[in-house]
Order: structure tokens, then sequence, then C-alpha cells
DNA sequence: AATACCATTTCAAACGTTTGAAATAATTGA
DNA sequence: TCAATTATTTCAAACGTTTGAAATGGTATT
């Protein structure tokens, strides 16, 4: 049992050398000697060497840990994207530290506070579905510590960093592919209204009824949010004209598109089979459905995480200058079950 | 744009004391006079001072960090038991990185050599299905970190510290209701050998239907682990003898459980609506079945990650001794539908 | 008025790195 | 052989805290 973990220090003087060259030669400084290089690194090698991170952190005034703040890690999308973030992040030496807000703006304000008490170098941020003032996400800017918005964003400002989904497409797709199946009467179920992805698939959707001259009907379009009941007089509302009834149905989410299809089916809708619904998330758990959606919409989570880390660390690092705000989009893919 | 930390010395320089009095009164030290505490104490809140981690971490040689290795986060048990960790980790002060081994054991060992690196305070660990050999995670206890196994654990090894579900409970209590419903056939489908609660399980299943003069019957056993065609073959062999046909099924994964079910549907088994089965885990997917299973089992997985942080946090702060190895169960409840 | 005794504050070293400047050693050229 | 040049190593300060020991100032005791 080994307690005391070796220290630069403690190299040295088994080396019978200063410290700064063993240091110098770990990091591979051109003015060590070559040789010396070798003896300090096979030493180091050897005896387990690991530099103290809270010593480089104090030194170069870092702490190399990202925060990361997201509605649910329940939800499937936010825990692939995780993925990708971690992957990467590590990579590059550095830790994340993820948080969970449940959606809920004033945990969401405790968060961002906390994290920044953890001086974390940077910020990756899903916001809440009611954050509308965004003082406590702002105040990490004025810091000088770089935030990048993923997935949900405040859609109205410009002047931040974004790494989204490309949900305008995916939904564009998904109901372009509708129209190509023949139907016309193609009913959209959005979701809260705060959320800025909500309209960009509703003009995916719009544009792709326009593309294809299939019109525009204002009543197949209901919105809702996570909850159930709220879902279910969303579904009521688009299904209770019997002369104008849908035929399919794209949804913003699959868990919520679960719950519509429930809720069809509970009710014994006439045109019950012949109803083909899209969601978004491709979830693995549409294979457990009787009745499951016709196709999905997979918005390679991983892909949004990895591209909004790799912002953060270009920012962090300042190869991209913090007021040179970036947008970046990751496409979707129809999944056809 | 304030970019520069407030630190001890800038507080001191400005209250015109020197930094050693500034850290005392801040650290509420007895010898400090009142009244400058109060000076210093206002002055630190109206700058909104925070002190600097990597200084206090390098100082007392910790890093405040808690490293978690788990199969995978898009389990639901896992990430349910995140939540228990993170909260009350957060609230002492630690951070968390949680990283994925995805039920491999290469990648765990490599995850355990980055967490070693980074210096961890302590590990919380879910070991992977093929786990045997544990030298890897036996490196932290050498050092003198404390490792906490929780769920997945080496059941044979008693020389180290557990939080478990009490999985044998749950699955007693499952058979149970099960026998109380009348059953007198009631399959047992397990998971990979190598996790110890497969073990755990059956014996919950056995003891139900030894205490309630139940005959236990071997081919009503069957195992799999978490590829779908394993699931099926095993479902072949439990329900291929026409004598002998189940009438419930106790599953040790509600995922598994639900793929056991869609096949069962699929071959248009005669029997399909008699068949009550109960998995291991609740997942809200379950109210999206068809066929629902009758009852589920609640793993309360924040509860057991609670536990897990708790009793490692202990260790950390030496209030419990490190060679004590502790055994913690957390019971299930039987959730009927 | 000298001493002892508090209360309070400050000093200074330490934690383990990094790094520019200074020092030393080795090599070259004349 | 000596100075000049280059290669290599070491010094010393810094990052921001904490904390035991030492110093300071004041009050009480004799």
């Amino acid at each position: 049992m080994q307690n005391t973990p070796i220290t630069l220090k403690f190299l040295a003087e088994k080396l019978k050398m200063s410290v700064s060259t063993v240091s110098k030669a770990l990091n591979n400084y051109p003015t060590i000697n070559e040789y010396t290089k070798k003896r300090v690194q096979e030493m180091a090698r050897d005896l387990h060497f690991t530099p103290n991170k809270s010593a480089i952190n104090l030194k170069e005034r870092k702490s190399r840990i990202i925060g990361i703040i997201l509605p649910n890690l329940l939800d499937y999308f936010f825990t692939r994207s995780i993925y990708g973030v971690e992957q990467f992040a590590m990579k590059n030496g550095y830790n994340v530290i993820i948080s969970q807000s449940h959606d809920e703006l004033e945990k969401e304000i405790q968060l961002a506070d906390m994290l920044l008490k953890s001086r974390v170098d940077g910020l990756i941020v899903a916001i809440s579905k009611n954050t509308q003032d965004f003082s406590h996400l702002d105040q990490f800017e004025n810091m000088g510590i770089p935030v990048v918005y993923y997935t949900r964003n405040p859609s109205f400002n410009l002047s931040c960093h974004k790494v989204l989904g490309n949900t305008f497409q995916g939904c564009y797709q998904a109901t372009k592919f509708l129209i190509d199946r023949g139907h016309k009467k193609i009913a959209y179920l959005g979701g809260p209204k705060m959320i800025n992805f909500t309209h960009d698939r509703f003009n995916g959707y719009i544009n792709a009824l326009k593309d294809n001259n299939v019109p525009f009907q204002a009543e197949l379009v209901a919105y809702t949010d996570f909850d159930k009941e709220n879902t279910v007089s969303a579904i009521q509302n688009l299904f209770n004209n019997s002369e104008n009834m849908p035929t399919a149905l794209v949804a913003f989410k699959e868990p919520i598109l679960f719950d519509a299809i429930k809720y069809l089916k509970s009710i014994n809708h006439p045109k019950f089979n012949e109803i083909e619904c899209i969601g978004f998330g491709n979830t693995p758990f549409i294979s457990y459905l009787d009745s499951p959606p016709i196709a999905s919409i997979e918005e390679n989570p991983e892909s949004v995480g990895e591209n909004a880390i790799k912002l953060l660390l270009q920012l962090i690092n300042r190869e991209i200058e913090i007021q040179d705000y970036q947008k970046i989009m990751v496409d979707c893919q129809l999944v056809v079950h």
C-alpha cells in the first residue's frame, strides 16, 4: 500500500536533479538533454508517476472541468448525447459534471450557480422549457467562460453559440415520406411552444406540405408538452372531426407519440390501422410496440453532443473568438421500421 | 467583464489585513475577532468571492472528485441511480465523473486507469458482466482510495464494500404474488450467470416456491443475457413443452421481459392471454405495451445510488475503516399495474 | 512599572506544478 | 589557452489556499 503519490520532487531526489529539470524533461522541453529526458521518463513510467491535476490547474488557472446542464437524463436524447460529450472531453483531459434541471428554471439557476462556483472552464446547456431570462447563464460569458447551447436554445438570440439537430430537415423528411405514401391529411403534434425546435419542426412540416402541393390545414396542428393529459387532449382535438380525419401524424417526440398512439387505440379509433405515425427519437422501445410508428426520425444525439464539446473546447482554447458566434446543425435521418 | 477571479489576497488588500486573517475569518476561526469576521464575510459576499477549488484541493491533497463506472447509461436502472449519487455528492462538495464500460472488461480497465490518473477520492462501480479479475479495481484500495461496488459486484468476494438491491426479496415477492394468484407453473428467466444478482434472484424465486409448497421444476428455468436472440431461444426452451406449459414468468430485467412477451405474442402462443409476467425495473415504457406485465419489481435505483455515495463519503472521511467491509441492501417493492 | 496573560493578527511554509531568468558546464574558434 | 558561444541545468517565483507558530498590542495583576 503505497500511500503517498509520486511527485516531481520525489523523482528529482531519486534522480539527483532539480525539480525543474524533471518537469521539463517530462514535458519534452528542447533545452533538456536527450539522455536526461530518457532517464526521467523511464523513472516516471516505472514509478507510475501521474502529475497532480490540482497543482497543474492551480498553476494554469483552469479547472479542466466542463459543466453540462440538461433537463433530464431519463430522456433518451440527452442520455445519448452525453456519450458524445464525455468521450471527446476525456480524450482532451477534461472532466464533465452532468447536472439535471428537471426542466425547472429554478433548479437550472441553482445548478448554474453551483457550476460557476466550481469554476468550470466551459458550459454546455440545454435550457429548461421555461427559461426565458438568461442572466444566470450570461454571467458565465461575463466572466469569460464560454457557453454552448445545445438542442434547446434561445432561438431569438443570435449572440450565442448553438449546436442543434437539424430538426427542420428531419421533420421535412418525415412529412415528405408520408406524402409520398399518399397521405393528404397529415397531422402535426408539436411540443411546448417555448422550446425553439417546436417551431423549426413545424416549419419543416409546413414546407414539406407546400413543396408537395398538399394544402395546409390549421386544424391538423396541435401542441402538447411532456404531460400525458395534455397529449391526450391535443389528440382529441386533432381526431374529433370525423369529416376531416387525419390519416397520418408527425409528433415532436417519441414517447409523446406513444401516448398518442395508445390513446387512439384505447378509443378504438375507426381508422386506427390506417394511421401512420412518425416521431422524433428512434427510441429502442419501438420494437416492443404492437402498433409501432411506421418510421422514426433519428436525431443523432451523440453527434450533437460531440459537436457541442468540440466547439466548446475551441472556445476555451481561444481557437474561436468568443464573440464569433457559431451555429452548427446536425442532420437527422429518417429510419423506416 | 470581470475576468480575474477574486482571491483571498485581493480581499486582504482591500481590507488592509493579512491573507491569513481573511482565510481564518471566512473559515470562522475562534481566534478571529467577531467584528473582523463580519467585515471580511461581508466583503467576500459583496465581491462574490468563491475559493479556488484547485488551491484547496492541492492543499488538502484531495481532488473532491468521485469516479463512477457503470455498464451503460441507457440502462434505466443506472440512469436513475446516478440521480441519487449526484444529488448527495454535490451537497457534499464532490463532483462526479460518470463513465460507461459498455459491459466490456477492456473498457472498464481503461476507465479505471483513467480515473486513477484523475486522482479520484473514491470510486463507485458496477462491474461489467464479464469482470472476474479485479486487479484494475484493487489498485484503488492499494492506494488508499475507497471503492464501493454497487448492484453488480463480485459475489464471492466478501472483502469489499457493497450496496445492493435486495433482489432476493424482490424476486421472492414477485413469485409469491404469482403463487397467490393461483399459478403453479411459474417460469424464471435469469440473466447472465456471471452477474451476481442472477443467483440472488433465482434464490428468491426458489424460496418463494418452497415456502408455498409449489414444486420446483428445473425445466421452468432458463437463462439469457442482454441479447434478443438469446432471450428468444431461452423462451423457446421454456415454452416448447406443451405438456408442462408455464402460466407465469418472472424475468430478471424488464426490457428483456418485453422481448420475451413480444416473442410469445409473435408465435401466437395459445395461452398467451393467461400468461402473467413480472420483471425487474418498473420502466415507464410499460404503459405503452398492449400486453403489459401484471406487475413490476421496483428496485429503487436512486436509493441504491444514494446509499453507495453515502458509504463512499464515510470511507473517504475515514468515518468507517476501509477494511471494515460493509454490505447495504436496499429493498424492492412490487408494483402492480 | 514591570510582569504575566490574554485576544488577535501576522508570518511563513507547505501543497505540486510550470517557466522565464540566471547559472553552470561543455564546446568551439582563434 | 582564453574568451566566446552554445547546451544544459538550476533558481526562484508564482498559482491560491491553509494552519501552526510567532508576533503584536492591550489589559490585568502585583
